[in-house]
DNA sequence: ATGTCAATATGATTATTATCATATTAAAAA
DNA sequence: TTTTTAATATGATAATAATCATATTGACAT
Protein backbone atom coordinates (compact mmCIF):
# COMPACT_ATOMS: atom_id res chain seq x y z
CA UNK A 1 0.00 0.00 0.00
CA UNK A 2 2.51 2.16 1.24
CA UNK A 3 5.61 2.85 -0.73
CA UNK A 4 8.73 5.47 0.03
CA UNK A 5 9.04 7.01 -3.32
CA UNK A 6 12.75 8.31 -4.98
CA UNK A 7 13.53 11.39 -3.44
CA UNK A 8 15.47 12.99 -6.23
CA UNK A 9 12.18 12.49 -8.03
CA UNK A 10 10.74 14.57 -5.98
CA UNK A 11 13.26 17.42 -4.83
CA UNK A 12 11.20 19.90 -3.95
CA UNK A 13 12.80 22.81 -5.46
CA UNK A 14 12.19 21.07 -8.97
CA UNK A 15 8.64 20.35 -7.78
CA UNK A 16 6.15 21.85 -10.61
CA UNK A 17 3.48 21.62 -8.18
CA UNK A 18 5.36 24.21 -5.92
CA UNK A 19 4.15 27.34 -7.16
CA UNK A 20 0.20 25.81 -6.65
CA UNK A 21 1.33 25.56 -3.00
CA UNK A 22 1.28 27.95 -0.10
CA UNK A 23 5.12 27.44 -0.48
CA UNK A 24 5.68 30.11 -2.58
CA UNK A 25 6.67 32.58 -0.46
CA UNK A 26 9.80 30.68 1.05
CA UNK A 27 13.01 31.10 0.31
CA UNK A 28 15.40 28.82 -1.30
CA UNK A 29 17.21 28.04 1.77
CA UNK A 30 13.52 27.38 3.59
CA UNK A 31 12.44 25.09 0.23
CA UNK A 32 15.65 23.18 0.87
CA UNK A 33 15.03 22.71 4.71
CA UNK A 34 11.37 21.04 3.48
CA UNK A 35 13.16 19.13 0.94
CA UNK A 36 15.69 17.48 3.98
CA UNK A 37 13.27 17.21 6.50
CA UNK A 38 9.82 15.61 4.31
CA UNK A 39 9.32 12.34 3.32
CA UNK A 40 7.57 11.08 -0.14
CA UNK A 41 4.89 8.40 0.15
CA UNK A 42 2.90 6.75 -2.87
CA UNK A 43 -0.23 5.76 -1.80
CA UNK A 44 -2.72 3.44 -3.55
CA UNK A 45 -6.87 3.94 -3.62
CA UNK A 46 -8.35 3.39 -0.44
CA UNK A 47 -5.10 3.55 1.97
CA UNK A 48 -5.69 5.68 5.00
CA UNK A 49 -3.72 8.72 5.62
CA UNK A 50 -4.90 9.05 9.13
CA UNK A 51 -8.50 8.80 10.75
CA UNK A 52 -10.54 11.11 12.49
CA UNK A 53 -9.23 11.47 16.10
CA UNK A 54 -5.78 10.54 15.62
CA UNK A 55 -2.93 13.02 17.14
CA UNK A 56 -1.49 14.67 13.84
CA UNK A 57 2.10 15.22 13.67
CA UNK A 58 2.43 17.18 10.51
CA UNK A 59 1.03 17.82 7.29
CA UNK A 60 0.72 16.31 3.87
CA UNK A 61 1.93 17.96 0.33
CA UNK A 62 -0.23 16.57 -2.68
CA UNK A 63 2.33 16.09 -5.43
CA UNK A 64 -0.58 13.98 -7.44
CA UNK A 65 -3.42 11.89 -7.44
CA UNK A 66 -6.56 12.84 -4.97
CA UNK A 67 -7.05 12.49 -1.33
CA UNK A 68 -10.78 12.34 -0.19
CA UNK A 69 -11.09 14.06 3.70
CA UNK A 70 -14.41 13.10 5.18
CA UNK A 71 -16.27 13.33 8.58
CA UNK A 72 -17.75 10.47 10.14
CA UNK A 73 -21.50 11.11 11.78
CA UNK A 74 -24.19 10.19 13.55
CA UNK A 75 -24.57 6.20 12.89
CA UNK A 76 -21.21 5.86 10.94
CA UNK A 77 -22.39 7.76 7.88
CA UNK A 78 -19.21 9.20 5.62
CA UNK A 79 -19.91 13.20 5.22
CA UNK A 80 -17.24 14.64 2.39
CA UNK A 81 -15.50 17.55 3.62
CA UNK A 82 -13.72 18.10 0.74
CA UNK A 83 -10.70 16.43 -2.13
CA UNK A 84 -7.26 17.66 -1.99
CA UNK A 85 -4.87 17.42 -5.44
CA UNK A 86 -2.25 18.12 -6.15
CA UNK A 87 -0.62 21.16 -4.51
CA UNK A 88 -2.97 20.93 -1.93
CA UNK A 89 -2.46 20.63 1.47
CA UNK A 90 -3.94 18.68 4.42
CA UNK A 91 -3.69 18.15 7.98
CA UNK A 92 -2.78 21.68 8.88
CA UNK A 93 -5.86 22.57 10.83
CA UNK A 94 -5.20 19.74 13.28
CA UNK A 95 -1.72 20.77 13.00
CA UNK A 96 -1.84 24.35 13.83
CA UNK A 97 -5.40 23.88 15.68
CA UNK A 98 -3.26 21.59 18.33
CA UNK A 99 -6.55 19.09 18.05
CA UNK A 100 -6.95 15.78 16.87
CA UNK A 101 -7.30 15.28 13.55
CA UNK A 102 -11.10 16.34 12.77
CA UNK A 103 -11.58 14.31 9.72
CA UNK A 104 -9.92 10.98 8.03
CA UNK A 105 -8.14 11.03 4.53
CA UNK A 106 -8.53 8.39 2.28
CA UNK A 107 -6.90 7.96 -1.11
CA UNK A 108 -9.74 8.46 -3.69
CA UNK A 109 -6.78 8.14 -7.02
CA UNK A 110 -3.27 6.99 -6.50
CA UNK A 111 -1.32 9.87 -4.82
CA UNK A 112 1.95 10.73 -4.28
CA UNK A 113 2.15 12.87 -0.94
CA UNK A 114 5.12 14.77 0.91
CA UNK A 115 4.91 14.68 4.22
CA UNK A 116 6.45 17.65 6.26
CA UNK A 117 6.76 17.18 10.30
CA UNK A 118 4.64 19.41 12.34
CA UNK A 119 8.23 21.01 13.88
CA UNK A 120 9.09 22.25 10.04
CA UNK A 121 6.07 24.18 9.56
CA UNK A 122 6.36 25.80 13.03
CA UNK A 123 9.89 26.56 12.65
CA UNK A 124 8.77 28.02 9.00
CA UNK A 125 6.15 29.64 10.61
CA UNK A 126 8.38 31.63 13.20
CA UNK A 127 10.94 32.57 11.58
CA UNK A 128 9.27 33.73 7.85
CA UNK A 129 6.25 36.11 8.59
CA UNK A 130 5.22 35.91 4.67
CA UNK A 131 4.71 32.35 5.09
CA UNK A 132 2.77 32.78 8.57
CA UNK A 133 0.46 34.89 6.82
CA UNK A 134 0.56 32.69 3.60
CA UNK A 135 -1.30 29.79 5.25
CA UNK A 136 -3.41 32.34 7.45
CA UNK A 137 -4.82 33.26 4.43
CA UNK A 138 -5.57 30.19 3.35
CA UNK A 139 -7.29 29.11 6.74
CA UNK A 140 -9.26 32.36 6.33
CA UNK A 141 -10.30 31.69 2.83
CA UNK A 142 -11.56 28.07 3.72
CA UNK A 143 -13.26 29.75 6.33
CA UNK A 144 -14.84 31.37 4.18
CA UNK A 145 -15.47 28.53 1.56
CA UNK A 146 -17.01 26.65 4.87
CA UNK A 147 -19.27 29.18 5.87
CA UNK A 148 -20.85 29.62 2.40
CA UNK A 149 -21.38 25.89 2.03
CA UNK A 150 -23.29 26.40 5.62
CA UNK A 151 -25.46 29.05 4.29
CA UNK A 152 -26.11 27.03 1.18
CA UNK A 153 -26.92 23.49 2.94
CA UNK A 154 -29.38 25.89 5.07
CA UNK A 155 -31.05 27.31 1.93
CA UNK A 156 -31.15 25.56 -0.98
CA UNK A 157 -32.80 22.40 -2.13
CA UNK A 158 -31.01 19.12 -2.95
CA UNK A 159 -30.76 19.99 -6.75
CA UNK A 160 -29.48 22.93 -6.73
CA UNK A 161 -26.93 21.43 -4.08
CA UNK A 162 -26.06 18.73 -6.75
CA UNK A 163 -25.84 21.65 -8.98
CA UNK A 164 -23.98 23.48 -7.44
CA UNK A 165 -20.92 20.89 -6.41
CA UNK A 166 -20.80 19.68 -10.14
CA UNK A 167 -20.44 23.36 -11.01
CA UNK A 168 -17.63 23.62 -8.09
CA UNK A 169 -16.31 19.44 -8.70
CA UNK A 170 -15.30 21.19 -12.29
CA UNK A 171 -13.97 24.47 -11.43
CA UNK A 172 -11.18 22.44 -8.84
CA UNK A 173 -10.40 19.50 -11.41
CA UNK A 174 -11.26 20.95 -14.04
CA UNK A 175 -13.25 19.27 -17.83
CA UNK A 176 -11.00 17.24 -20.27
CA UNK A 177 -11.88 18.08 -24.31
CA UNK A 178 -14.80 15.88 -24.25
CA UNK A 179 -16.68 18.25 -21.39
CA UNK A 180 -15.68 15.33 -18.34
CA UNK A 181 -15.30 16.75 -15.31
CA UNK A 182 -12.06 15.34 -14.22
CA UNK A 183 -12.89 13.04 -11.24
CA UNK A 184 -14.96 10.01 -11.00
CA UNK A 185 -17.10 9.83 -8.05
CA UNK A 186 -19.85 7.24 -6.91
CA UNK A 187 -22.85 7.91 -6.73
CA UNK A 188 -23.28 7.21 -2.87
CA UNK A 189 -19.90 10.32 -2.47
CA UNK A 190 -21.58 12.80 -4.38
CA UNK A 191 -24.26 12.33 -1.58
CA UNK A 192 -22.15 12.63 0.63
CA UNK A 193 -20.63 15.75 -0.31
CA UNK A 194 -24.33 17.09 -0.20
CA UNK A 195 -25.95 15.71 2.29
CA UNK A 196 -28.53 13.74 1.19
CA UNK A 197 -29.79 9.92 0.44
CA UNK A 198 -27.90 7.79 -2.94
CA UNK A 199 -30.73 7.37 -4.18
CA UNK A 200 -31.45 11.02 -4.57
CA UNK A 201 -28.46 11.98 -6.52
CA UNK A 202 -29.05 8.87 -8.84
CA UNK A 203 -32.74 10.08 -9.78
CA UNK A 204 -31.52 14.07 -10.68
CA UNK A 205 -28.45 12.89 -12.12
CA UNK A 206 -30.91 10.91 -14.36
CA UNK A 207 -33.18 14.40 -14.51
CA UNK A 208 -30.28 16.29 -15.52
CA UNK A 209 -29.27 14.11 -18.16
CA UNK A 210 -33.00 14.05 -19.69
CA UNK A 211 -33.04 17.57 -19.79
CA UNK A 212 -29.56 17.15 -21.47
CA UNK A 213 -27.54 19.57 -18.78
CA UNK A 214 -25.04 16.51 -18.62
CA UNK A 215 -24.56 13.54 -19.52
CA UNK A 216 -23.59 10.75 -17.83
CA UNK A 217 -20.86 7.56 -18.76
CA UNK A 218 -20.70 5.58 -15.63
CA UNK A 219 -19.14 7.91 -13.54
CA UNK A 220 -17.86 10.09 -15.97
CA UNK A 221 -20.03 13.16 -15.81
CA UNK A 222 -20.02 15.27 -18.99
CA UNK A 223 -21.42 19.11 -19.08
CA UNK A 224 -23.95 19.95 -21.71
CA UNK A 225 -25.12 23.21 -20.37
CA UNK A 226 -23.07 25.12 -17.71
CA UNK A 227 -25.12 27.65 -18.08
CA UNK A 228 -28.54 25.81 -17.05
CA UNK A 229 -26.54 23.96 -13.81
CA UNK A 230 -26.05 27.51 -12.36
CA UNK A 231 -29.23 29.23 -12.96
CA UNK A 232 -30.54 25.90 -11.02
CA UNK A 233 -28.15 26.47 -8.19
CA UNK A 234 -29.17 30.13 -8.14
CA UNK A 235 -33.00 29.38 -7.52
CA UNK A 236 -33.49 31.42 -10.72
CA UNK A 237 -34.64 28.64 -13.17
CA UNK B 1 -26.12 55.32 16.91
CA UNK B 2 -22.07 55.63 17.17
CA UNK B 3 -20.46 56.77 19.71
CA UNK B 4 -16.42 56.94 20.28
CA UNK B 5 -15.96 56.16 24.08
CA UNK B 6 -13.44 57.28 26.57
CA UNK B 7 -10.34 56.05 25.88
CA UNK B 8 -9.18 55.72 29.20
CA UNK B 9 -12.01 53.36 30.48
CA UNK B 10 -10.99 51.23 27.78
CA UNK B 11 -7.63 50.75 28.00
CA UNK B 12 -5.92 47.38 26.49
CA UNK B 13 -3.69 47.12 29.65
CA UNK B 14 -6.12 47.03 32.13
CA UNK B 15 -9.01 45.43 29.82
CA UNK B 16 -10.61 42.35 31.59
CA UNK B 17 -11.70 40.33 28.36
CA UNK B 18 -7.99 40.76 27.35
CA UNK B 19 -7.14 37.36 28.79
CA UNK B 20 -9.81 35.86 26.51
CA UNK B 21 -8.60 36.96 23.35
CA UNK B 22 -6.03 36.23 20.86
CA UNK B 23 -3.63 38.81 22.44
CA UNK B 24 -2.74 37.16 25.33
CA UNK B 25 0.44 36.25 23.74
CA UNK B 26 1.31 39.41 23.26
CA UNK B 27 4.35 41.85 25.18
CA UNK B 28 3.33 44.74 27.34
CA UNK B 29 4.72 47.04 24.87
CA UNK B 30 2.47 45.63 21.71
CA UNK B 31 -0.51 45.66 23.97
CA UNK B 32 0.52 49.20 24.28
CA UNK B 33 1.03 49.87 20.35
CA UNK B 34 -2.69 48.14 19.96
CA UNK B 35 -3.91 50.93 22.75
CA UNK B 36 -2.49 53.78 20.84
CA UNK B 37 -3.78 52.65 17.67
CA UNK B 38 -7.34 51.37 18.43
CA UNK B 39 -10.74 53.34 18.66
CA UNK B 40 -13.59 52.22 20.55
CA UNK B 41 -16.93 52.65 19.90
CA UNK B 42 -20.29 52.04 21.42
CA UNK B 43 -22.69 50.71 19.21
CA UNK B 44 -26.62 50.53 19.75
CA UNK B 45 -28.86 47.15 18.91
CA UNK B 46 -29.16 46.90 15.46
CA UNK B 47 -26.35 49.19 14.24
CA UNK B 48 -24.43 47.93 10.95
CA UNK B 49 -20.59 47.20 11.55
CA UNK B 50 -19.60 46.32 7.78
CA UNK B 51 -22.15 44.81 5.20
CA UNK B 52 -21.07 41.52 2.89
CA UNK B 53 -18.95 43.13 0.35
CA UNK B 54 -17.18 45.87 2.51
CA UNK B 55 -13.27 45.88 2.01
CA UNK B 56 -12.32 45.39 5.54
CA UNK B 57 -9.47 47.72 6.80
CA UNK B 58 -9.33 45.98 10.21
CA UNK B 59 -10.75 43.96 12.66
CA UNK B 60 -13.37 44.70 16.06
CA UNK B 61 -12.25 42.99 19.29
CA UNK B 62 -15.64 42.79 21.34
CA UNK B 63 -15.64 44.12 24.93
CA UNK B 64 -19.12 44.01 25.95
CA UNK B 65 -22.38 42.97 23.80
CA UNK B 66 -23.19 40.77 21.44
CA UNK B 67 -22.56 41.20 17.15
CA UNK B 68 -24.41 38.74 15.02
CA UNK B 69 -22.64 37.63 12.06
CA UNK B 70 -24.60 36.82 8.67
CA UNK B 71 -24.84 35.99 5.32
CA UNK B 72 -27.22 37.49 3.03
CA UNK B 73 -28.80 34.00 0.95
CA UNK B 74 -30.66 33.62 -1.96
CA UNK B 75 -33.63 35.53 -2.14
CA UNK B 76 -32.12 38.27 0.60
CA UNK B 77 -32.31 35.38 3.49
CA UNK B 78 -30.46 35.84 6.08
CA UNK B 79 -28.07 32.98 7.11
CA UNK B 80 -26.54 33.55 10.92
CA UNK B 81 -22.70 32.50 10.69
CA UNK B 82 -21.59 33.11 14.62
CA UNK B 83 -22.56 35.54 17.21
CA UNK B 84 -19.45 37.34 18.92
CA UNK B 85 -19.13 38.25 22.43
CA UNK B 86 -16.91 40.12 25.01
CA UNK B 87 -13.30 38.68 23.89
CA UNK B 88 -14.05 37.89 20.51
CA UNK B 89 -12.32 39.00 17.40
CA UNK B 90 -13.95 39.75 14.21
CA UNK B 91 -13.40 41.07 11.00
CA UNK B 92 -10.00 38.99 10.77
CA UNK B 93 -11.33 36.39 8.21
CA UNK B 94 -11.73 39.04 5.54
CA UNK B 95 -8.42 41.17 6.49
CA UNK B 96 -6.50 37.80 6.32
CA UNK B 97 -7.68 36.39 3.62
CA UNK B 98 -7.35 39.60 1.63
CA UNK B 99 -10.88 39.35 0.38
CA UNK B 100 -14.06 41.46 0.66
CA UNK B 101 -16.22 40.88 3.44
CA UNK B 102 -17.92 37.77 3.56
CA UNK B 103 -20.75 38.44 5.86
CA UNK B 104 -22.54 41.25 7.63
CA UNK B 105 -22.14 42.26 11.04
CA UNK B 106 -25.09 43.34 13.27
CA UNK B 107 -25.31 45.09 16.76
CA UNK B 108 -27.98 42.28 19.01
CA UNK B 109 -27.19 43.82 21.76
CA UNK B 110 -25.39 47.03 22.68
CA UNK B 111 -21.84 46.59 22.06
CA UNK B 112 -18.66 48.21 23.01
CA UNK B 113 -16.09 47.30 20.15
CA UNK B 114 -12.60 48.20 20.04
CA UNK B 115 -11.70 48.73 16.02
CA UNK B 116 -7.68 47.60 15.53
CA UNK B 117 -6.58 48.87 11.93
CA UNK B 118 -5.50 46.38 9.94
CA UNK B 119 -2.17 47.58 9.59
CA UNK B 120 -1.52 46.86 13.23
CA UNK B 121 -2.47 43.47 13.08
CA UNK B 122 -0.07 42.78 10.11
CA UNK B 123 2.73 44.37 11.99
CA UNK B 124 2.01 41.90 15.33
CA UNK B 125 1.60 39.12 12.66
CA UNK B 126 5.54 39.96 11.26
CA UNK B 127 7.13 40.80 14.52
CA UNK B 128 5.33 38.43 17.10
CA UNK B 129 5.34 34.65 15.64
CA UNK B 130 3.83 33.43 18.38
CA UNK B 131 0.87 35.69 18.22
CA UNK B 132 0.70 34.73 14.62
CA UNK B 133 0.01 30.97 15.70
CA UNK B 134 -2.21 31.54 17.96
CA UNK B 135 -4.53 33.64 15.15
CA UNK B 136 -3.39 30.78 13.07
CA UNK B 137 -5.26 28.30 15.77
CA UNK B 138 -8.08 30.29 15.97
CA UNK B 139 -8.77 29.87 12.10
CA UNK B 140 -7.81 26.64 12.54
CA UNK B 141 -10.11 25.57 15.18
CA UNK B 142 -12.88 27.68 13.99
CA UNK B 143 -12.59 25.58 10.73
CA UNK B 144 -13.27 22.42 12.46
CA UNK B 145 -16.23 23.96 13.94
CA UNK B 146 -17.81 24.79 10.95
CA UNK B 147 -16.95 21.36 9.15
CA UNK B 148 -18.74 19.95 11.99
CA UNK B 149 -21.75 22.51 11.44
CA UNK B 150 -21.57 21.51 8.16
CA UNK B 151 -22.01 17.46 8.36
CA UNK B 152 -24.73 17.99 10.88
CA UNK B 153 -26.47 20.10 8.79
CA UNK B 154 -26.34 17.29 6.07
CA UNK B 155 -26.99 14.60 8.44
CA UNK B 156 -29.46 15.96 11.36
CA UNK B 157 -33.08 16.73 10.90
CA UNK B 158 -34.57 20.07 12.14
CA UNK B 159 -35.52 18.76 15.11
CA UNK B 160 -32.01 17.48 15.88
CA UNK B 161 -30.28 20.66 14.74
CA UNK B 162 -32.91 22.40 17.26
CA UNK B 163 -31.60 20.18 20.14
CA UNK B 164 -28.09 20.81 19.25
CA UNK B 165 -27.76 24.74 18.69
CA UNK B 166 -29.36 25.21 22.28
CA UNK B 167 -26.96 23.25 24.01
CA UNK B 168 -23.97 25.22 21.56
CA UNK B 169 -25.80 28.74 22.49
CA UNK B 170 -25.88 27.66 26.32
CA UNK B 171 -22.01 26.91 26.02
CA UNK B 172 -21.07 29.94 24.76
CA UNK B 173 -23.39 32.40 26.45
CA UNK B 174 -23.75 30.40 29.46
CA UNK B 175 -27.02 29.98 31.60
CA UNK B 176 -28.28 32.06 34.35
CA UNK B 177 -29.21 31.08 37.44
CA UNK B 178 -32.59 30.46 36.70
CA UNK B 179 -31.32 28.12 34.07
CA UNK B 180 -32.13 31.04 31.24
CA UNK B 181 -29.85 30.79 28.44
CA UNK B 182 -28.23 34.10 27.93
CA UNK B 183 -29.31 34.88 24.93
CA UNK B 184 -32.27 35.92 23.61
CA UNK B 185 -33.11 35.01 20.36
CA UNK B 186 -36.39 35.26 17.57
CA UNK B 187 -37.13 32.38 16.39
CA UNK B 188 -36.51 33.53 13.35
CA UNK B 189 -33.17 33.77 13.99
CA UNK B 190 -32.82 30.69 15.29
CA UNK B 191 -34.53 29.72 11.98
CA UNK B 192 -31.73 31.11 10.63
CA UNK B 193 -29.22 29.72 12.05
CA UNK B 194 -30.07 25.89 11.60
CA UNK B 195 -31.89 26.49 8.21
CA UNK B 196 -35.41 25.87 8.43
CA UNK B 197 -39.05 27.72 8.67
CA UNK B 198 -39.78 29.84 11.50
CA UNK B 199 -42.96 28.06 11.70
CA UNK B 200 -40.75 24.95 12.19
CA UNK B 201 -38.72 26.17 15.10
CA UNK B 202 -41.60 27.72 17.08
CA UNK B 203 -43.72 24.34 16.47
CA UNK B 204 -40.44 22.16 17.85
CA UNK B 205 -40.04 24.66 20.90
CA UNK B 206 -43.93 24.15 21.41
CA UNK B 207 -42.75 20.34 21.45
CA UNK B 208 -40.19 20.40 23.60
CA UNK B 209 -42.28 22.49 26.05
CA UNK B 210 -44.40 20.24 26.12
CA UNK B 211 -42.10 17.32 27.04
CA UNK B 212 -40.78 19.51 29.92
CA UNK B 213 -37.55 19.93 27.64
CA UNK B 214 -37.25 23.29 27.96
CA UNK B 215 -39.49 26.24 29.15
CA UNK B 216 -39.94 29.20 27.11
CA UNK B 217 -40.53 32.83 28.61
CA UNK B 218 -40.80 35.28 25.44
CA UNK B 219 -37.57 35.23 23.67
CA UNK B 220 -36.11 33.33 26.79
CA UNK B 221 -35.45 29.61 27.45
CA UNK B 222 -34.85 27.83 30.12
CA UNK B 223 -33.05 24.50 30.01
CA UNK B 224 -34.80 22.26 32.04
CA UNK B 225 -33.89 18.34 30.42
CA UNK B 226 -30.19 19.23 29.06
CA UNK B 227 -29.72 15.32 28.65
CA UNK B 228 -32.66 15.11 26.63
CA UNK B 229 -31.44 17.41 24.38
CA UNK B 230 -28.02 15.67 24.07
CA UNK B 231 -29.75 12.80 22.90
CA UNK B 232 -31.72 14.69 20.65
CA UNK B 233 -29.33 15.86 19.03
CA UNK B 234 -27.09 13.01 18.47
CA UNK B 235 -30.10 11.20 17.12
CA UNK B 236 -30.26 8.89 20.47
CA UNK B 237 -33.56 9.92 21.86
C1' DA C 1 -15.10 -17.65 -17.33
C1' DT C 2 -17.68 -17.53 -13.16
C1' DG C 3 -19.18 -16.20 -8.88
C1' DT C 4 -19.42 -12.46 -5.57
C1' DC C 5 -20.13 -8.11 -4.06
C1' DA C 6 -20.70 -3.30 -4.69
C1' DA C 7 -22.91 0.24 -7.31
C1' DT C 8 -26.66 1.83 -9.99
C1' DA C 9 -31.40 2.08 -11.05
C1' DT C 10 -36.48 2.44 -10.36
C1' DG C 11 -41.04 2.12 -8.09
C1' DA C 12 -43.93 2.62 -4.07
C1' DT C 13 -44.63 4.56 0.21
C1' DT C 14 -43.83 7.29 4.16
C1' DA C 15 -41.79 10.99 6.73
C1' DT C 16 -40.29 15.46 7.05
C1' DT C 17 -40.45 20.11 6.25
C1' DA C 18 -41.96 24.28 3.68
C1' DT C 19 -45.49 27.18 2.40
C1' DC C 20 -49.72 29.61 2.76
C1' DA C 21 -53.44 31.48 5.36
C1' DT C 22 -54.91 33.66 9.27
C1' DA C 23 -55.15 34.79 14.20
C1' DT C 24 -53.18 36.58 18.27
C1' DT C 25 -49.93 38.86 20.96
C1' DA C 26 -46.12 41.83 21.93
C1' DA C 27 -43.29 45.63 20.92
C1' DA C 28 -42.32 50.04 19.04
C1' DA C 29 -43.71 54.43 17.25
C1' DA C 30 -46.78 58.33 16.77
C1' DT D 1 -52.79 56.17 24.75
C1' DT D 2 -53.52 54.72 20.34
C1' DT D 3 -51.72 53.15 16.18
C1' DT D 4 -48.78 50.52 13.65
C1' DT D 5 -45.73 47.02 12.90
C1' DA D 6 -43.19 42.94 13.98
C1' DA D 7 -43.17 38.50 16.18
C1' DT D 8 -45.45 34.43 17.65
C1' DA D 9 -48.75 30.91 17.08
C1' DT D 10 -51.60 27.30 14.78
C1' DG D 11 -54.07 24.76 11.11
C1' DA D 12 -54.28 23.04 6.41
C1' DT D 13 -51.95 21.70 2.44
C1' DA D 14 -48.28 20.96 -0.76
C1' DA D 15 -43.63 20.00 -1.84
C1' DT D 16 -39.54 17.71 -1.00
C1' DA D 17 -36.77 14.09 0.15
C1' DA D 18 -35.98 9.68 2.83
C1' DT D 19 -36.75 5.00 3.24
C1' DC D 20 -37.74 0.42 1.82
C1' DA D 21 -38.04 -3.08 -1.62
C1' DT D 22 -36.24 -5.13 -5.50
C1' DA D 23 -33.96 -5.45 -9.99
C1' DT D 24 -30.08 -4.85 -12.87
C1' DT D 25 -25.62 -3.83 -14.05
C1' DG D 26 -20.77 -3.58 -13.55
C1' DA D 27 -16.34 -4.46 -11.30
C1' DC D 28 -13.29 -7.45 -9.26
C1' DA D 29 -11.28 -11.70 -7.43
C1' DT D 30 -10.75 -16.45 -7.85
Amino acid sequence: MKRKSNAKSNACTECNVNNLTIFNKLTIDEINYINFEKTCYQYKKNTILYNEGNRISGCYCVHDGIIKLYKTGIEGREHIIRFAKAGDLIGYRSLFSGELACHSAKVLEDATVCFIPGEVMFNLVEQNSKFALEILRLACHELDVANSFIRDMAQKTVKERLAEILLILKDDFGIDENNYIKINLTREDLANIIGTATESVIRLLGEFKDQNIIDIEGRKIKLLDINSLQKISEKSA
